[in-house]
Formats: C-alpha cells, sequence, structure tokens
RNA sequence: GGGCCUAUAGCUCAGAUUGGUUAGAGCGCACGCCUGAUAAGCGUGAGGUCGUUGGUUCAAUUCCAACUAGGCCCA
C-alpha cells in the first residue's frame, strides 16, 4: 500500500513561483483599495515621531536607478520605524521650479516662446511639472514605497511659494542679502544670461596675444639685480577684447619666476616658459638676471597697456604653467576665476560691456564697438603702443550658446547674494554642522569643507520659471526696497494666486501702502525680474513643510540624500535653516552612492550600460529591486548588472520557499494548539533560541539603518539554520509523526514564531511578498489585515540555554557537520545513497558521546536510521577547548533490518506489529492512533 | 588640477575595536544524493599573492606614503 497519504505533508495554497511583475500590481491595487497608508497613519497616532524628510527629485523626466534606490531607502526607514513602534509620517515632495523645465518647455515652444509673456512660460512649464509629477509618483508608488501620495509637497504650490519668499524676506531683513555684479555666461545675440548648461562648447579660433605691462613700482626693491632696469611683467591672453578691462596680473605664489633681460628691457614671467616664449617673441639673444618664486611679486603695480591706470599683481592658486606666461591677465568683470581671487584683494568688478556685447562710453578708443569685432583693433592699437610682444592666432574650445549658436561672452551683471559672512552665516553654519550626526561620519568633514571655503551664495537667476526675487528698487535712486510687509504682503497674494501674480502686476500694486524709499522718499518703484535660484526653493521645505505640517517636525530626524548633495540639498537647507532658525534642519544625515554598472562604472547613454528601474520591475518585479537595495552597503557607490539581478533572484527564492515550506507545515496547525515552551522539544526550543538571536540582530540592523546586514542576516538565517538543518532535521517528526501529537505540535509551535517573525522582519525589505506570505499565514487568524500593520517581532520568551546546553549543541553540531563529510564518503564508494541507509558509528571521551546520549532524537538530528555511541577514554586526558572533536572518530555501515515503507527510516522491528506488519513500531504506533 | 570617498573569492557581504598561527559566510560553479518543500530539498569540493609598489615592524591584508582604477563634488 501506498503510505503517502498516511502522512501530514505541506500543504498550501501559496505558489511557489512569485510571478511578481504580474502580482505586485494586484498588491498595489489591494492597498490602495484598503487606505492602507491612511490605517498607518491612524496606528501611529501618539506615538513618538520619527520624521525622514524627503529631498525633492526634480519634476523632470522618468525616475532613474539612483531616485529609485533614494526612495527605496527611505520607504524602508520609514517602514522599519513605524514597525520598531515610531509614527513615520512620510511626505514625498518634488522640485518643480528651474532651469531644466524651462529648457524644455523651450525646446517645445520653439520660436513661439517670443510671443508669449512671462505668465504664459510659467503655465506650460507648470503644466510640463506636472505632467512628470504625476508619471513619477506612479513609477515611485510601484515600487512599494508608501506615504503620502494624493497630497504631496511641491515647491510650486501656492502656499509653499509663499514660504520661499517669507524665508527670503528674513534673509533681507537680517542684512544679508546685498545687490552686487558677477560673471554670467552672457549671450549678446540672445541679449541674456545663460546657465552652464545652455552653453555648449566649441572650437573657436581666437587669437592670442602677448603683452607687456610696464613696472610702475620700483621691482629692484625686492629683487635687487633689477636695479635701473626696464621691467616689464608678459601676459598671455587669448581673449585680447578682455584688456581694456584689465585690473591686475596673478602670479603662482610658489611657482620659480625669472627676470630675463633681453635687448634694453628686462621681462618677469614664469621660469619654465622662459625658452618657449623668447621664441615666440623672437629674441635669441638674452640672460636671466634673477630667480624669485611668485609671491615675491604681489602687490607690485604695473602700468596698463592702453589706458591711464596701474594694474597689480596679486597671487592665485589657478596660474598654471601648461601655456602662456605665468603671469595671468586679470579681467574680474569677465571670468569666474578672475572674478573670485579680485573679491579676495578688493579689486573692482569692471566689465565696461553692454547688453549686447559692445563697449561702454568710458572705453577710449573702442566705444560703442562690438567686443569680438574689437579684437584686431585693440591688437593693433597694442602694437602701436609697443605693448605686444606676438600675436597669432589659435583654435580652442570656446562656450557657445545653445540656441544662437554663437559664441558667448562672460560678463559682470547685477545679481544678488546672500553674504556668507556679513550675519555670521558661515561661522553658525559651521557650528551648526557639529551638531548633527553625519552617516557616514566622513560626510561631515566634506560639508564643513564647502561651506568654510564657498562663495557668497547668488541667490539671483535671469528666467521665467521660479518664485521672483519679490524686492523693489526705487525709481529715483536705485536703492533696494525691501521692507518685512513687501514679502509679507506678496506672500499673501502668492498663497492665493500664485507667484504668476509678481510678474503679472506693477511694482505700484504688489508695493505696501505708503512704502518710500528710505533714501530718497521717492514712492515710485522698479520691481525685481530675477528669479531665485532653485536650491532656495527646496532649501527652505523644512519651512514649507516640515514646520506646517501637523504630522511632521521641524528640525527633521533625518535627511537621507546621494552624497552629492553635500554641495545640493544638505548644503541649502543648512544655510537657509542657519539663517533664519539659527539650528540645523536635521539631526542626521545618511548619504548614499551612486549606481553604477557591474564594472564600478557611471551609468551613461555613451557606454550603454545604463538601466532603467522600469526594466527590472517589469522583468524581476519590485521586491528583487528592493532586495537589491537591501542588499547591497549603500554607503558605497552600489553595482547593479545582470548577474546581480540573478544572484538575488535566486536569494528571492530561497527565501519564499522557505516561507512556503513553513506555511505548508502549518496548514493544519492553530495557535490554541501551541505548546508552552517548558514542553517543547529540546531540538524545537534551540530554535527558537537562533530565532530570538535573530530577531535582536536584525532589529538592531535596521535601528543602525544597516539593511545589508538585515539582508544577510535573514538569507543565512533561511539557508544554513533553517533549510539545511531545522527544517531537514523537522520533516521526519512533521510527517511522520501522528498530526495532532505532541511531538509534531512542539515542531510546529516553534515553525509559528519562526514564519510570524520572519514575515515582520523581512516586511520592510520585501514588502509585496511579506504582504503576501502574511495573507496567507494570518487567513485563519485575520489580525491585521496587513503586515505592515503590525510591529516588529520581540523574542520568544522561555527558551534560553544554560552555558552548559550552548555547549553541547556546539559540540554535537560540530559532530554533524563532520558526520556529514563522513557520510559524503560513504555516498562516494556507493556504500549509501540516502543518509537514512546508513548506521553511524561514534567512539570519543565519554563527556563528548554523554552529549548525544542526553539528545531526544540523535538519529533523527543527524537524519541517519541507526547511531551507535562508544565511549572510548582519552588518550591525551584533556579536553581541546579549541575543536570539540578532538580523539571523536565516525564511521559508516550500512543501516540494519529493512526500510520502513512509511517512514523510510531502516529498522530491524519492520513486523512486530501484527495490524501494521509492514511497517515500524513507530508508524504503526500513528497509523493505530489515527483509526 | 583640488576636496572627500572606495578597492577582501565569479557575485553580495563578514573580518582583524589594540598589526601575530591554515582570511570567513551565503550564493554561483563542479561533483554527488534524494524524489514525501520537486521549475524544490540535502551533501561534498574547487575558488582569494585581501587593487599595485614602497615604507615602518621580528611580523601587515590590517598602520603610513605613493601609484593605479573607480565614484561624488569643485575647478
Amino acid at each position: 500500500m501506498d503510505y503517502k497519504d498516511t502522512l501530514n505533508l505541506p500543504k498550501t495554497n501559496f505558489p511557489m513561483r512569485a510571478n511578481l511583475p504580474k502580482r505586485e500590481p494586484e498588491t498595489l491595487r489591494h492597498w490602495e483599495e484598503t487606505g492602507i497608508y491612511d490605517k498607518i497613519i491612524q496606528t501611529a497616532q501618539g506615538r513618538p515621531k520619527y520624521i525622514l524628510h524627503d529631498g525633492p527629485p526634480y519634476a523632470n523626466g522618468h525616475i532613474h536607478l539612483g531616485t529609485a534606490l533614494n526612495k527605496i531607502l527611505k520607504d524602508m526607514i520609514v517602514k522599519s520605524r513605524f514597525m520598531a513602534g515610531y509614527n513615520s509620517d512620510y511626505v514625498p515632495g518634488w522640485d518643480c521650479h528651474g532651469l531644466p523645465i524651462e529648457h524644455q518647455v523651450d525646446k517645445e515652444l520653439g520660436k513661439a516662446k517670443a510671443q508669449m509673456t512671462e505668465v504664459e512660460v510659467r503655465k506650460k512649464c507648470r503644466e510640463y511639472a506636472t505632467g512628470f509629477i504625476d508619471i513619477q509618483r506612479k513609477e515611485f508608488q510601484r515600487l512599494g514605497v508608501f506615504g503620502e501620495w494624493q497630497d504631496p509637497y511641491l515647491t510650486m504650490n501656492y502656499k509653499y511659494q509663499a514660504t520661499i519668499v517669507r524665508e527670503l524676506g528674513h534673509f533681507f531683513e537680517s542684512g544679508a542679502v546685498y545687490r552686487g555684479k558677477k560673471p554670467v555666461y552672457w549671450c549678446s545675440s540672445c541679449v541674456t544670461a545663460l546657465a552652464e548648461a545652455e552653453v555648449e562648447y566649441a572650437d573657436s579660433s581666437t587669437p592670442s596675444i602677448y603683452v607687456k605691462f610696464s613696472a610702475v613700482d620700483d621691482f629692484s626693491l625686492r629683487i635687487p639685480e633689477l636695479k635701473g632696469e626696464k621691467v616689464n611683467v608678459v601676459i598671455w591672453t587669448t581673449t585680447p577684447w578682455t584688456i581694456p578691462a584689465n585690473l591686475a596680473i596673478a602670479a603662482h605664489p610658489s611657482e620659480r619666476y625669472a627676470a630675463v633681460k633681453a635687448g634694453d628691457e628686462v621681462y618677469i614671467l614664469a621660469q619654465r616658459l622662459v625658452p618657449i616664449a623668447m621664441e615666440i617673441f623672437g629674441k635669441t639673444d638674452f640672460r636671466v638676471l634673477a630667480e624669485f618664486p611668485g609671491k615675491t611679486l604681489e602687490g607690485m603695480k604695473c602700468a596698463h597697456p592702453i589706458y591711464d591706470r596701474t594694474s597689480q599683481l596679486i597671487l592665485a592658486d589657478f596660474v598654471t604653467l601648461d601655456t602662456g606666461t605665468g603671469c595671468v591677465h586679470i579681467a574680474p568683470g569677465h571670468g569666474q576665476e578672475d572674478y573670485e581671487v579680485s573679491r579676495l584683494y578688493n579689486i573692482d568688478v569692471y566689465a565696461p560691456v553692454d547688453d549686447r556685447g559692445r563697449f561702454t562710453e568710458e572705453v577710449d578708443f573702442f566705444a560703442g564697438k562690438f567686443v569680438f569685432s574689437a579684437n584686431h583693433e585693440i591688437i593693433a592699437k597694442l602694437s602701436e603702443l609697443g605693448a605686444l610682444m606676438a600675436s597669432e592666432e589659435m583654435n580652442h574650445s570656446y562656450p557657445h550658446c545653445w540656441r544662437c549658436k554663437k559664441p558667448v561672452i562672460f560678463r559682470a551683471t547685477h545679481q544678488w547674494f546672500i553674504s556668507m559672512d556679513r550675519t555670521g552665516l558661515r561661522e553658525s553654519a559651521l557650528k551648526a554642522i557639529d551638531t548633527v550626526k553625519w552617516i557616514p561620519k566622513w560626510g561631515r568633514d566634506r560639508i564643513y569643507g564647502m561651506i568654510e571655503h564657498r562663495p557668497d551664495w547668488c541667490i539671483s537667476r535671469q528666467r521665467s520659471w521660479g518664485v521672483p526675487i519679490t524686492a523693489l528698487r526705487c525709481s529715483d535712486c536705485d536703492s533696494v526696497v525691501a521692507p518685512p510687509e513687501l514679502f509679507e504682503k506678496t506672500a499673501k497674494l502668492f498663497e492665493e494666486k500664485g507667484a504668476d501674480v509678481w510678474f503679472e502686476s506693477e511694482a505700484s500694486d504688489l508695493a505696501p501702502e505708503g512704502l518710500k524709499c528710505p533714501k530718497c522718499g521717492s514712492s515710485s518703484f522698479i520691481k525685481e525680474r530675477d528669479i531665485l535660484d532653485v536650491w532656495f526653493d527646496s532649501g527652505v521645505s523644512w519651512a514649507a513643510v516640515l514646520e506646517a505640517r501637523q504630522s511632521l517636525a521641524y528640525p527633521a530626524d533625518m535627511y537621507l540624500e546621494g552624497s552629492d548633495q553635500h554641495r545640493g540639498w544638505f548644503h541649502s537647507a543648512m544655510l537657509t535653516s542657519v539663517g533664519t532658525r539659527r539650528k540645523a534642519p536635521y539631526a542626521n544625515v545618511l548619504t548614499h552612492g551612486f549606481v553604477v554598472d557591474g564594472q564600478g562604472k557611471k551609468m551613461s547613454k555613451s557606454l550603454g550600460n545604463v538601466i532603467q528601474p522600469s526594466q527590472i520591475v517589469d522583468k524581476y518585479g519590485a521586491d528583487i529591486l528592493r532586495l537589491w537595495v537591501s542588499a547591497e552597503d549603500y554607503r558605497d557607490d552600489i553595482r547593479i548588472s545582470t548577474e546581480i539581478l540573478d544572484r538575488l533572484s535566486e536569494a528571492y527564492r530561497r527565501i519564499r520557499n522557505t516561507c512556503r515550506f513553513l506555511l505548508g507545515n502549518l496548514a493544519d496547525f492553530n495557535v490554541s494548539e501551541q505548546v508552552p515552551p517548558q514542553d517543547m522539544t529540546a531540538l524545537d526550543r534551540f530554535a527558537l533560541n537562533r530565532l530570538n538571536g535573530i530577531i535582536l540582530r536584525v532589529r538592531k540592523a535596521y535601528e543602525d539603518f544597516d539593511f545589508h546586514v538585515v539582508f544577510h542576516t535573514l538569507y543565512n538565517y533561511c539557508t544554513v539554520d533553517l533549510s539545511s538543518l531545522y527544517l531537514d532535521i523537522l520533516k521526519d517528526r512533521l510527517y511522520v509523526e501522528k498530526g495532532n501529537g505532541k511531538l509534531r505540535r512542539s515542531a510546529q509551535t516553534a515553525l509559528y514564531h519562526i514564519v510570524s517573525s520572519l514575515i515582520r522582519l523581512m516586511a520592510p525589505v520585501l514588502a509585496f511578498t511579506a504582504e503576501e506570505v502574511w495573507g496567507e499565514f494570518n487567513s485563519r487568524e485575520n489580525n491585521e489585515p496587513s503586515v505592515h500593520l503590525t510591529s516588529f517581532p520581540e523574542t520568544v520568551r522561555g527558551v534560553e540555554l544554560t552555558d552548559e546546553e550552548k555547549l553541547a549543541w556546539t559540540s554535537v553540531l560540530a559532530l554533524r557537520q563532520e558526520a556529514s563529510k563522513v557520510l559524503e564518503e560513504a555516498r562516494g564508494t556507493k556504500l549509501i545513497g540516502s543518509s537514512l541507509e546508513a548506521r553511524l558509528i561514534v567512539s570519543g571521551p565519554p563527556e563528548f558521546i554523554q552529549n548525544i546520549k542526553d539528545m531526544e532524537d540523535p538519529e533523527g538530528f543527524f537524519i541517519v536510521s541507526q547511531l551507535q555511541l562508544n565511549d572510548i577514554p582519552l588518550a591525551c586526558g584533556s579536553n581541546d577547548e579549541v575543536n570539540p572533536l578532538s580523539g571523536v572518530k565516525i564511521e559508516v555501515e550500512r543501516a540494519q533490518g529493512q526500510k520502513c515503507p512509511r517512514c523510510w527510516i531502516w529498522s530491524s522491528a519492520i513486523g512486530s506489529d501484527s495490524e501494521f506488519p509492514e511497517v515500524c513500531p513507530r508508524c504503526a504506533g500513528v497509523l493505530k492512533s489515527a483509526d
């Protein structure tokens, strides 16, 4: 007869194959229909808060793996904090203003834009952003991310825009904001400022000239060899038209410079470049009078070659000696580096060029001339004045306008700044940095260095799509008029009508009643047309979101973004918060690395190694993507490849199948049938003791945000502790023993705790699968409708082990491992196939053997049919602490008797029961009791 | 070019809080077993000059430096 039907084999509806791409959307629908997130919020009422504040992704394009990684990490934190007993409401957000969107809209509009008003363009931008918010929201939700998706924060929301203006007002009020000049890319054909992203580099031919600046100061005071000589400093430039704006010459502080005499003049230039330069100048007969470090030159003055003013010598680290003379022509109004170094020396930002790229009236000889066409005239003038040492044409990469493709210029224009030092912002920010916990801790050094060295924050942009800098200027005296009432009035208007109102209204309508210029008393104003840097928008989210929403709190417990945000959002949030609230907006900052390919290279279209989240979700499922996020140590850059995903799929299947096996063996188990710990078998208690270790370890890992520890711990638990050890041993008892017998119920009690804990421990990572397992596990009990409403498991009580018991398990486990090697040898010689065909003979020291004798079912533990134990006194007399198996010998024989057709264990006692003569006594007993 | 970071088996991770005997785990791979978790389960085995080169030391994969490769941010 077939005894299979008399066994208690696993039974479950939980499918082995996940088919995640198909099943996950169903789960999502279920979550939506049951309002899972609302329930989470309700459940969390009254709990202590743990606020993870979302850094807003930019509302442009689809999500990529980096944003997916970021959102999944956040979700794992939010879910795990909820399960650890916190109220962790998550409000996702989007960054909506800014150039990339305006840029896209520009492209779509093409020439039509010229006919449109600013407000019309802004409307298009708003529509564009809204479209992508909807797309990204769906994409994020598909990943199983929970949050207030129906009420996210958007930087373009009217209320948010109002907050931006209010916070800006606070900066104005504090005196930190000023209007100054700064060079920007400027297209004189489009008559507009350009951002870095709007500039394309193309090869271009320009004149390159060497110009001498004759000394005004007496250089021999510092370099005695120059006594009585006619000294010149020689510069090199590829933009002759900036010579009229020259105000300084920069040398490298530590490089060596030489004073070279050729003919009756002395030329100063970098020592290393002397031979090349002299050849270019056509001077074959020269000698070096002196050599000195660049810093010797600091503060000396030369005469401007054309105009009646001086040009001072300064020092700058950016000076290189690849080309030119090592003496760099500095026009503070026409170059980024020139500008920065000039500020250190308090040199004016001078840019005598108008919007159309023409020299202004103040420029003698060239006024009204377009700068590029003035190049040759300037060269001619220099030559005429004897200042030109050499001139040649040169090909190099030069910035061009992305729209009209014409070469652009660098030109100082009026900009708004937040001063880093006027109100002590830098100092306060640096102090606040040390009140924050940076994870990993090098994050602190990184942001500290940036804030320590950053220039004043230029907050103005000459664009349409953003929040305007709502300041006025006096029409009569040009003073800035920006009192608190103005910001409060505009904020109120914005709340109601949005920031468009600034563009639609006249200055007179925007100015508060009775406003007068504090300088001249005029009441006629011009409104500022610049908009704010979008970093200011997202930077103040702590005010617009954390302070504004009841369910949240300021400062946040955590900001979590990629490591690039030390320069970005962490930075702007810190400055805005310190600037107006005097403290950091976050208590912890966690950073993750970037997603790179299997070789550690960054993903790029040109390398063709880009993987989209949707590809992974469609092929493997979101849970595999989530498993990937959890498996990798995100503090470094994290790799992704098909091999990695395939490995993870294997891991996923193992975890899933372990759950399936557990569920299958609990099919006939009811919680009311639990066996109390003291009545459980020793093996089951041992298993629960292991489970407790896992629970503690995993909970700690969640607390520390060590998700890869969560993954490795749970995965190893499934494979090592459960599948290959405990569950393998347990099969005999579960299948063969009496269905409702104590031995079987003891095992099931353990399995119940295990699966119940496992599901909850994995829920923050495997959000979909855990829910699926929960549905099957909980179908009889109907406690919580969702695993995501439960809490992390507590450790099981009453299964503690004494030190002696622990030691005994260690030695018995070591023996089991060794036994499997011996069994494998026997398998190799065809002595046995299945281990149940074996009889194991273990010989060893009496105390060691006693450990085995004390076991309740030693044969079952080794999964063999018979076990023979022999005491042999210890030869050397001492216990070996390191190796519990010293002096132990294991042998294998074929098991005696016959194979019981029911339990497959070999026994000599088959046939001893007259009623069931085919089976072993144990099975006979079980079969009888079943009747 | 500057700042910060990373580098352990094919893959994902441990590890040496204070340098010290054969550097661990799981997966994958190879081979075998089982066919009562079966598009599953079990076992055994082979894989690493701990990125490279120097230095400190009796001793370094572990400390230091340089270099190489890679990443982020600047220029």
